[in-house]
DNA sequence: GTGATCCCTGTCCGATCGGTCAGAACCGAC
DNA sequence: GTCGGTTCTGACCGATCGGACAGGGATCAC
Protein backbone atom coordinates (compact mmCIF):
# COMPACT_ATOMS: atom_id res chain seq x y z
CA UNK A 1 0.00 0.00 0.00
CA UNK A 2 1.17 3.79 0.57
CA UNK A 3 0.97 5.42 -2.49
CA UNK A 4 3.33 8.31 -3.48
CA UNK A 5 1.41 10.50 -0.69
CA UNK A 6 0.55 13.04 -3.44
CA UNK A 7 -1.00 9.76 -5.50
CA UNK A 8 -3.46 9.92 -3.04
CA UNK A 9 -3.83 13.47 -2.17
CA UNK A 10 -4.51 14.13 -6.25
CA UNK A 11 -7.37 11.10 -6.13
CA UNK A 12 -8.90 12.07 -3.27
CA UNK A 13 -9.45 15.96 -4.85
CA UNK A 14 -10.45 13.82 -8.51
CA UNK A 15 -12.77 12.25 -6.46
CA UNK A 16 -14.03 15.20 -4.54
CA UNK A 17 -14.49 17.35 -7.22
CA UNK A 18 -16.46 14.67 -9.14
CA UNK A 19 -18.50 13.85 -6.57
CA UNK A 20 -19.27 17.90 -5.51
CA UNK A 21 -19.97 18.56 -8.82
CA UNK A 22 -22.56 15.59 -9.00
CA UNK A 23 -24.10 15.48 -5.56
CA UNK A 24 -23.41 19.35 -4.07
CA UNK A 25 -20.85 19.74 -1.23
CA UNK A 26 -23.38 18.75 1.66
CA UNK A 27 -24.61 15.91 -0.19
CA UNK A 28 -21.05 14.17 -0.62
CA UNK A 29 -19.55 12.95 3.14
CA UNK A 30 -16.55 12.55 3.88
CA UNK A 31 -16.95 8.48 3.49
CA UNK A 32 -18.40 8.39 0.28
CA UNK A 33 -15.27 10.39 -1.05
CA UNK A 34 -12.86 8.03 0.42
CA UNK A 35 -14.63 5.07 -0.62
CA UNK A 36 -14.66 6.28 -3.94
CA UNK A 37 -10.85 7.10 -4.24
CA UNK A 38 -10.68 3.84 -2.15
CA UNK A 39 -9.09 4.80 0.85
CA UNK A 40 -10.35 5.24 4.69
CA UNK A 41 -12.20 8.45 5.89
CA UNK A 42 -9.31 8.55 8.70
CA UNK A 43 -6.62 8.48 5.91
CA UNK A 44 -8.58 11.11 3.57
CA UNK A 45 -8.71 13.25 7.14
CA UNK A 46 -4.62 12.91 7.08
CA UNK A 47 -4.15 14.17 4.38
CA UNK A 48 -6.63 17.34 4.33
CA UNK A 49 -7.48 19.00 7.78
CA UNK A 50 -10.88 19.53 7.46
CA UNK A 51 -14.03 19.03 4.10
CA UNK A 52 -13.99 22.35 4.02
CA UNK A 53 -9.82 22.21 3.33
CA UNK A 54 -11.13 20.08 0.24
CA UNK A 55 -13.10 22.51 -0.73
CA UNK A 56 -10.59 25.25 -0.63
CA UNK A 57 -8.16 23.38 -2.45
CA UNK A 58 -10.71 22.82 -5.26
CA UNK A 59 -11.46 26.13 -5.93
CA UNK A 60 -8.35 27.92 -5.36
CA UNK A 61 -7.18 27.43 -9.09
CA UNK A 62 -10.73 28.99 -10.60
CA UNK A 63 -10.30 31.86 -7.55
CA UNK A 64 -6.94 32.77 -8.88
CA UNK A 65 -7.57 32.98 -12.55
CA UNK A 66 -10.72 35.04 -11.86
CA UNK A 67 -8.79 37.46 -9.93
CA UNK A 68 -6.94 38.13 -12.94
CA UNK A 69 -9.38 38.46 -15.41
CA UNK A 70 -10.96 40.83 -12.66
CA UNK A 71 -7.24 42.83 -12.52
CA UNK A 72 -7.65 43.12 -16.26
CA UNK A 73 -11.01 44.55 -16.25
CA UNK A 74 -10.47 47.39 -14.23
CA UNK A 75 -9.02 50.30 -16.68
CA UNK A 76 -11.68 49.15 -19.78
CA UNK A 77 -14.69 50.12 -19.70
CA UNK A 78 -17.57 50.53 -22.67
CA UNK A 79 -17.01 47.84 -25.57
CA UNK A 80 -14.03 47.00 -24.49
CA UNK A 81 -14.75 45.74 -20.89
CA UNK A 82 -17.80 43.63 -22.13
CA UNK A 83 -16.12 41.73 -25.00
CA UNK A 84 -12.96 41.10 -22.48
CA UNK A 85 -15.11 40.45 -19.33
CA UNK A 86 -17.24 37.77 -21.80
CA UNK A 87 -14.52 36.29 -23.66
CA UNK A 88 -12.72 35.85 -20.28
CA UNK A 89 -15.13 34.61 -18.59
CA UNK A 90 -16.12 32.23 -21.00
CA UNK A 91 -12.55 30.29 -21.06
CA UNK A 92 -12.21 30.47 -17.45
CA UNK A 93 -15.72 28.69 -17.11
CA UNK A 94 -15.33 26.43 -19.87
CA UNK A 95 -11.55 24.91 -18.15
CA UNK A 96 -13.46 25.03 -14.57
CA UNK A 97 -16.33 23.17 -15.64
CA UNK A 98 -16.90 21.03 -12.75
CA UNK A 99 -15.10 23.80 -10.51
CA UNK A 100 -17.77 26.40 -11.26
CA UNK A 101 -20.87 24.35 -10.56
CA UNK A 102 -19.17 23.42 -7.32
CA UNK A 103 -18.56 27.03 -6.99
CA UNK A 104 -22.20 27.93 -7.44
CA UNK A 105 -23.55 25.54 -5.75
CA UNK A 106 -21.85 26.59 -2.73
CA UNK A 107 -22.33 30.05 -2.97
CA UNK A 108 -25.48 30.70 -1.28
CA UNK A 109 -24.42 29.49 2.27
CA UNK A 110 -22.51 32.40 3.10
CA UNK A 111 -20.11 30.48 4.20
CA UNK A 112 -16.37 31.44 5.63
CA UNK A 113 -15.55 32.13 1.86
CA UNK A 114 -13.05 29.27 1.24
CA UNK A 115 -11.64 30.99 -1.84
CA UNK A 116 -9.81 33.86 -1.17
CA UNK A 117 -9.74 37.35 -3.79
CA UNK A 118 -13.06 37.05 -5.54
CA UNK A 119 -14.99 38.42 -2.88
CA UNK A 120 -17.68 41.15 -4.91
CA UNK A 121 -16.22 39.22 -8.12
CA UNK A 122 -19.36 39.35 -9.39
CA UNK A 123 -20.84 43.00 -8.85
CA UNK A 124 -17.80 43.80 -10.73
CA UNK A 125 -18.27 41.48 -13.57
CA UNK A 126 -21.99 42.65 -13.99
CA UNK A 127 -20.09 46.09 -14.12
CA UNK A 128 -17.97 45.52 -16.73
CA UNK A 129 -20.09 43.65 -18.98
CA UNK A 130 -22.63 46.31 -18.60
CA UNK A 131 -19.95 48.37 -20.01
CA UNK A 132 -19.91 50.60 -16.91
CA UNK A 133 -23.20 51.75 -18.05
CA UNK A 134 -25.57 52.55 -15.19
CA UNK A 135 -28.29 51.93 -16.96
CA UNK A 136 -30.73 49.77 -15.25
CA UNK A 137 -31.23 47.79 -18.50
CA UNK A 138 -28.32 47.02 -19.54
CA UNK A 139 -27.15 45.77 -15.93
CA UNK A 140 -30.24 43.11 -16.22
CA UNK A 141 -28.61 42.16 -19.31
CA UNK A 142 -25.58 42.18 -17.88
CA UNK A 143 -26.69 39.55 -15.39
CA UNK A 144 -28.64 37.36 -18.32
CA UNK A 145 -25.20 36.96 -19.94
CA UNK A 146 -23.32 36.07 -16.91
CA UNK A 147 -26.48 33.76 -16.00
CA UNK A 148 -26.25 32.40 -19.11
CA UNK A 149 -22.49 31.65 -19.49
CA UNK A 150 -22.49 30.31 -15.81
CA UNK A 151 -25.32 28.08 -16.15
CA UNK A 152 -24.42 26.93 -20.01
CA UNK A 153 -20.81 26.30 -19.09
CA UNK A 154 -21.61 23.87 -15.73
CA UNK A 155 -24.11 21.45 -17.97
CA UNK A 156 -22.87 19.05 -20.37
CA UNK A 157 -24.35 20.05 -23.46
CA UNK A 158 -23.00 17.25 -26.09
CA UNK A 159 -21.59 19.69 -28.41
CA UNK A 160 -18.42 20.36 -29.88
CA UNK A 161 -15.79 22.09 -27.27
CA UNK A 162 -14.57 24.85 -30.09
CA UNK A 163 -18.27 25.28 -31.36
CA UNK A 164 -19.46 25.72 -27.75
CA UNK A 165 -17.00 28.32 -26.73
CA UNK A 166 -17.91 30.68 -29.76
CA UNK A 167 -21.60 30.28 -29.83
CA UNK A 168 -21.14 30.88 -25.99
CA UNK A 169 -19.59 34.27 -26.45
CA UNK A 170 -21.42 34.85 -29.60
CA UNK A 171 -24.13 34.66 -27.80
CA UNK A 172 -23.38 36.63 -24.55
CA UNK A 173 -22.70 39.55 -26.87
CA UNK A 174 -26.22 39.51 -28.47
CA UNK A 175 -27.76 39.09 -25.09
CA UNK A 176 -25.55 42.41 -24.53
CA UNK A 177 -26.79 44.05 -27.16
CA UNK A 178 -23.09 44.31 -28.34
CA UNK A 179 -23.55 41.09 -31.28
CA UNK A 180 -21.56 42.39 -34.65
CA UNK A 181 -25.24 41.01 -36.26
CA UNK B 1 -52.53 28.18 21.54
CA UNK B 2 -54.11 26.10 18.77
CA UNK B 3 -53.93 28.18 15.81
CA UNK B 4 -56.54 27.30 13.16
CA UNK B 5 -54.70 24.24 11.73
CA UNK B 6 -54.75 26.11 8.26
CA UNK B 7 -52.37 28.78 9.72
CA UNK B 8 -50.07 26.62 10.97
CA UNK B 9 -49.96 25.09 8.00
CA UNK B 10 -48.87 28.36 5.62
CA UNK B 11 -46.91 29.80 8.24
CA UNK B 12 -44.66 26.44 8.18
CA UNK B 13 -44.34 26.54 4.44
CA UNK B 14 -43.71 30.31 4.60
CA UNK B 15 -40.91 29.77 6.47
CA UNK B 16 -39.80 26.72 4.55
CA UNK B 17 -39.63 28.40 1.76
CA UNK B 18 -38.05 31.60 2.73
CA UNK B 19 -35.08 29.22 4.45
CA UNK B 20 -34.95 26.31 1.53
CA UNK B 21 -34.33 29.63 -0.82
CA UNK B 22 -31.58 31.07 1.44
CA UNK B 23 -29.75 27.91 2.58
CA UNK B 24 -31.18 25.27 0.24
CA UNK B 25 -33.11 22.06 1.00
CA UNK B 26 -30.00 19.95 2.99
CA UNK B 27 -28.99 23.12 4.54
CA UNK B 28 -32.45 23.94 6.22
CA UNK B 29 -33.02 21.39 9.29
CA UNK B 30 -36.72 20.43 10.34
CA UNK B 31 -35.90 22.34 14.08
CA UNK B 32 -34.73 25.37 12.21
CA UNK B 33 -38.38 25.52 9.99
CA UNK B 34 -40.17 24.58 13.24
CA UNK B 35 -38.45 27.26 15.07
CA UNK B 36 -38.96 30.10 12.39
CA UNK B 37 -42.12 29.30 12.49
CA UNK B 38 -42.66 29.01 15.95
CA UNK B 39 -43.75 25.18 17.07
CA UNK B 40 -42.23 22.38 17.43
CA UNK B 41 -40.30 19.90 15.23
CA UNK B 42 -43.12 17.23 16.50
CA UNK B 43 -45.60 19.80 15.05
CA UNK B 44 -43.92 19.97 11.92
CA UNK B 45 -44.37 16.60 10.86
CA UNK B 46 -47.82 16.36 12.34
CA UNK B 47 -48.59 18.85 9.35
CA UNK B 48 -46.17 17.20 6.94
CA UNK B 49 -45.36 13.63 6.83
CA UNK B 50 -41.62 14.18 6.08
CA UNK B 51 -39.38 16.84 4.91
CA UNK B 52 -40.04 15.74 1.26
CA UNK B 53 -43.46 16.49 1.88
CA UNK B 54 -42.99 19.79 2.20
CA UNK B 55 -40.86 20.35 -0.24
CA UNK B 56 -43.96 18.72 -2.46
CA UNK B 57 -46.50 20.94 -1.40
CA UNK B 58 -43.70 23.88 -1.98
CA UNK B 59 -43.22 22.88 -5.93
CA UNK B 60 -46.33 21.60 -7.04
CA UNK B 61 -47.81 25.44 -7.93
CA UNK B 62 -44.66 25.87 -9.67
CA UNK B 63 -45.22 22.75 -11.07
CA UNK B 64 -48.36 22.61 -12.33
CA UNK B 65 -47.81 26.43 -14.18
CA UNK B 66 -44.48 24.91 -15.77
CA UNK B 67 -46.31 22.17 -17.07
CA UNK B 68 -48.93 24.41 -18.96
CA UNK B 69 -46.40 26.14 -20.36
CA UNK B 70 -45.15 22.98 -22.02
CA UNK B 71 -48.34 22.44 -23.15
CA UNK B 72 -48.88 25.84 -25.01
CA UNK B 73 -45.52 25.12 -26.25
CA UNK B 74 -46.02 21.36 -28.28
CA UNK B 75 -47.90 23.13 -31.44
CA UNK B 76 -45.50 25.69 -31.85
CA UNK B 77 -42.08 26.31 -34.09
CA UNK B 78 -39.97 29.24 -35.14
CA UNK B 79 -39.97 32.10 -33.97
CA UNK B 80 -43.76 31.52 -32.44
CA UNK B 81 -41.99 29.00 -29.96
CA UNK B 82 -39.29 30.90 -29.10
CA UNK B 83 -41.20 34.39 -28.03
CA UNK B 84 -43.59 31.97 -26.32
CA UNK B 85 -41.67 30.17 -24.29
CA UNK B 86 -39.37 33.30 -23.44
CA UNK B 87 -42.62 35.38 -22.41
CA UNK B 88 -44.09 31.97 -20.51
CA UNK B 89 -40.55 31.05 -18.79
CA UNK B 90 -39.77 34.90 -17.51
CA UNK B 91 -43.84 35.27 -16.21
CA UNK B 92 -43.32 31.87 -14.52
CA UNK B 93 -39.96 32.71 -13.15
CA UNK B 94 -41.01 35.92 -11.77
CA UNK B 95 -44.04 34.72 -10.14
CA UNK B 96 -42.39 31.81 -8.26
CA UNK B 97 -38.78 33.47 -7.61
CA UNK B 98 -37.91 31.40 -4.41
CA UNK B 99 -39.53 28.40 -5.40
CA UNK B 100 -37.59 28.01 -8.62
CA UNK B 101 -34.34 29.12 -6.29
CA UNK B 102 -35.31 25.73 -4.57
CA UNK B 103 -36.41 23.70 -7.94
CA UNK B 104 -32.75 24.33 -8.89
CA UNK B 105 -30.89 24.06 -5.70
CA UNK B 106 -32.75 20.66 -5.17
CA UNK B 107 -32.90 19.65 -9.00
CA UNK B 108 -28.88 18.29 -9.00
CA UNK B 109 -29.52 15.29 -6.78
CA UNK B 110 -31.42 12.73 -8.83
CA UNK B 111 -34.03 12.54 -5.51
CA UNK B 112 -37.00 10.96 -6.66
CA UNK B 113 -39.14 13.69 -8.11
CA UNK B 114 -40.82 16.19 -5.72
CA UNK B 115 -42.73 17.70 -8.44
CA UNK B 116 -44.99 15.42 -11.09
CA UNK B 117 -45.18 16.22 -14.55
CA UNK B 118 -41.99 18.49 -15.43
CA UNK B 119 -39.84 15.26 -16.25
CA UNK B 120 -37.58 16.25 -18.87
CA UNK B 121 -38.97 19.84 -19.47
CA UNK B 122 -35.97 21.76 -20.00
CA UNK B 123 -34.90 19.45 -22.80
CA UNK B 124 -38.42 20.81 -24.30
CA UNK B 125 -37.84 24.42 -23.08
CA UNK B 126 -34.49 24.31 -24.69
CA UNK B 127 -36.05 22.73 -27.82
CA UNK B 128 -38.85 25.40 -27.97
CA UNK B 129 -36.22 28.62 -27.20
CA UNK B 130 -33.98 27.16 -30.62
CA UNK B 131 -37.37 27.86 -32.42
CA UNK B 132 -37.51 23.44 -32.96
CA UNK B 133 -34.07 24.09 -35.28
CA UNK B 134 -31.47 21.22 -34.78
CA UNK B 135 -28.50 23.81 -35.37
CA UNK B 136 -26.24 23.09 -32.22
CA UNK B 137 -25.46 27.09 -32.52
CA UNK B 138 -29.27 27.75 -31.77
CA UNK B 139 -29.10 25.36 -28.63
CA UNK B 140 -26.23 26.67 -27.44
CA UNK B 141 -28.21 29.83 -27.48
CA UNK B 142 -31.82 28.54 -26.08
CA UNK B 143 -29.13 27.23 -23.20
CA UNK B 144 -27.70 30.59 -22.53
CA UNK B 145 -31.17 32.38 -22.79
CA UNK B 146 -32.57 29.62 -20.03
CA UNK B 147 -29.80 29.86 -17.74
CA UNK B 148 -29.99 33.86 -18.35
CA UNK B 149 -33.31 33.86 -17.32
CA UNK B 150 -33.20 31.26 -14.77
CA UNK B 151 -30.18 33.28 -12.57
CA UNK B 152 -31.97 36.35 -12.70
CA UNK B 153 -34.70 35.38 -11.68
CA UNK B 154 -33.31 34.13 -8.59
CA UNK B 155 -31.25 36.78 -7.65
CA UNK B 156 -32.71 39.41 -6.54
CA UNK B 157 -31.25 42.90 -8.39
CA UNK B 158 -32.97 45.98 -6.89
CA UNK B 159 -34.43 46.89 -10.17
CA UNK B 160 -38.26 48.18 -11.04
CA UNK B 161 -39.84 44.74 -11.01
CA UNK B 162 -41.68 45.74 -14.77
CA UNK B 163 -38.04 47.26 -15.88
CA UNK B 164 -37.27 43.88 -15.15
CA UNK B 165 -39.64 41.65 -16.52
CA UNK B 166 -39.45 43.45 -20.04
CA UNK B 167 -35.78 44.01 -20.39
CA UNK B 168 -35.26 39.82 -19.20
CA UNK B 169 -37.66 39.33 -22.74
CA UNK B 170 -35.56 41.67 -24.29
CA UNK B 171 -32.26 40.16 -23.53
CA UNK B 172 -33.40 36.73 -23.87
CA UNK B 173 -34.79 37.48 -27.46
CA UNK B 174 -31.55 38.99 -28.51
CA UNK B 175 -29.44 35.78 -27.39
CA UNK B 176 -31.48 33.69 -29.19
CA UNK B 177 -31.24 36.07 -32.20
CA UNK B 178 -34.56 37.30 -32.64
CA UNK B 179 -34.15 40.57 -30.86
CA UNK B 180 -36.45 43.50 -32.67
CA UNK B 181 -33.29 45.44 -32.69
C1' DG C 1 -70.70 14.95 32.91
C1' DT C 2 -68.04 11.66 28.95
C1' DG C 3 -66.24 10.54 24.85
C1' DA C 4 -64.29 11.68 20.22
C1' DT C 5 -61.53 14.51 17.51
C1' DC C 6 -58.11 17.64 16.42
C1' DC C 7 -53.80 20.22 17.37
C1' DC C 8 -49.62 20.21 19.50
C1' DT C 9 -45.42 18.76 22.17
C1' DG C 10 -41.55 16.27 25.01
C1' DT C 11 -38.99 12.59 24.54
C1' DC C 12 -36.82 9.09 22.54
C1' DC C 13 -34.64 6.47 18.55
C1' DG C 14 -31.31 4.82 14.94
C1' DA C 15 -28.50 6.64 11.43
C1' DT C 16 -25.13 9.56 9.77
C1' DC C 17 -22.35 13.37 9.98
C1' DG C 18 -17.35 15.65 10.55
C1' DG C 19 -13.51 14.89 13.22
C1' DT C 20 -9.96 12.70 16.84
C1' DC C 21 -6.58 9.44 18.31
C1' DA C 22 -3.59 5.60 19.38
C1' DG C 23 -1.29 2.57 16.98
C1' DA C 24 -0.25 -0.63 12.86
C1' DA C 25 2.19 -0.91 8.43
C1' DC C 26 5.51 0.65 5.52
C1' DC C 27 9.65 3.12 4.21
C1' DG C 28 14.72 4.39 3.42
C1' DA C 29 18.95 5.45 6.31
C1' DC C 30 22.17 3.58 9.08
C1' DG D 1 19.07 -5.91 11.97
C1' DT D 2 16.53 -1.29 14.07
C1' DC D 3 15.37 3.16 14.17
C1' DG D 4 12.64 7.52 12.86
C1' DG D 5 9.48 9.41 9.99
C1' DT D 6 5.64 9.09 6.92
C1' DT D 7 1.37 7.04 5.52
C1' DC D 8 -2.62 4.76 6.69
C1' DT D 9 -6.47 2.75 9.48
C1' DG D 10 -10.09 0.87 13.02
C1' DA D 11 -12.43 2.39 16.65
C1' DC D 12 -14.42 5.82 18.83
C1' DC D 13 -16.76 10.50 20.01
C1' DG D 14 -20.23 14.26 20.33
C1' DA D 15 -23.47 16.52 17.56
C1' DT D 16 -27.21 16.65 14.56
C1' DC D 17 -30.15 14.76 11.44
C1' DG D 18 -35.17 12.99 10.02
C1' DG D 19 -38.63 10.70 12.07
C1' DA D 20 -41.79 7.81 15.59
C1' DC D 21 -44.83 7.75 19.44
C1' DA D 22 -47.56 8.32 23.53
C1' DG D 23 -49.88 11.57 25.72
C1' DG D 24 -51.58 16.51 27.10
C1' DG D 25 -55.02 20.20 26.32
C1' DA D 26 -58.61 22.32 23.92
C1' DT D 27 -63.00 22.01 21.68
C1' DC D 28 -66.88 20.02 20.16
C1' DA D 29 -71.39 16.84 20.29
C1' DC D 30 -74.10 14.32 23.14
Amino acid sequence: MARSSTALHGQLLDSALRLFAQHGFRGTSLQTIASDAGCSKASLLYHFSSKEAILTELLTPVGREAAELDARLTDLDGTDAAVTAVTGFVDVALRFRRELKVLFDTLPESRPMAVSGIEGIDDRLVDALAGRSPDPRQRVAAYMALGGMFVTSAADLHVNEELLREEMIRSALRTLGRGSD
